[in-house]
DNA sequence: GTCCAGGGCCGTT
DNA sequence: AACGGCCATGGA
């Protein structure tokens, strides 16, 4: 057993099963109801934290705002989206990221959950050419909306890779490769060690608090 | 009032 | 390739 198999086994019996809980705020995307609402906060979450996250989208659900569609066909109205969103921050520029994604999205892969999942690959390059999608965001729409195993590499994860010390480089791709290759490729034990990983940063950030 | 939060783009070196 | 400025809100 490697390391990071043995770090997972740690977070599993300090913190148990993160059950249905994704992030901290959303359940683990099972309908396609929730993935789509984890694509529209793929964007949201840019440099927010969730609870601005969590206002927009409640914002957008109650204006009936529901799915990708939904905002796909508010192509002429884009002000009432990014006024719905805006306590997520940097309105202006995801309401443009927000609509660059859906119309890729709708356009191309309307029944994403049909859609032949052995042929992904291209996907994260052509999800990463639309503008305001980086690697993250891309990643994260594979991993929770195509379920597809992919780990995202986000500050938390930066964080802990350091805290723990899992290695000396930082990058993207590295970081990715490394946990990519040590654990085995299964997008709900990605999605389990990642949601681990954000639970066990916010306990040690709340520990650091008085110190 | 100040600081910062789960990125990504763009211009400059 | 690497770095810095920029985008904006709400909660601590």
């Amino acid at each position: 057993m490697n390391k990071l198999q043995k770090i997972y086994r740690e977070l599993r019996k300090r913190h148990g099963h993160p059950k249905d809980q994704w992030l901290h705020w959303c359940k683990r995307p099972k309908s396609k109801a929730d993935k789509e609402r984890v694509i529209m906060g793929a964007i949201l979450t840019q440099q927010t934290n969730w609870n601005n996250v969590c206002q927009a989208l409640d914002n957008l659900n109650k204006a009936g705002i529901k799915t990708l569609k939904d905002i796909a066909a508010l192509e002429k109205e884009k002000r009432k989206v990014a006024n719905l969103i805006k306590p997520s921050g940097f309105y202006k520029t995801k309401t443009k990221y927000l609509f660059n994604l859906v119309d890729f999205l709708v356009a191309n892969y309307e029944d994403f959950e049909k859609i032949d999942k052995s042929n992904l690959l291209p996907l994260r390059e052509k999800l990463i050419k639309v503008k305001g999608v980086g690697k993250e965001t891309a990643d994260a729409i594979l991993l929770y909306a195509f379920e597809q195993p992919v780990f995202v590499i986000d500050q938390y994860t930066r964080r802990f890779a350091k805290r723990k010390k899992i290695t000396n480089k930082f990058s993207y791709e590295h970081l990715q490769t490394l946990f990519q290759t040590k654990v085995k490729k299964d997008y709900r034990l990605y999605q389990d060690y990642h949601a681990l990983i954000v639970i066990a940063e916010q306990h040690y950030a709340k520990s650091q608090l008085y110190n």
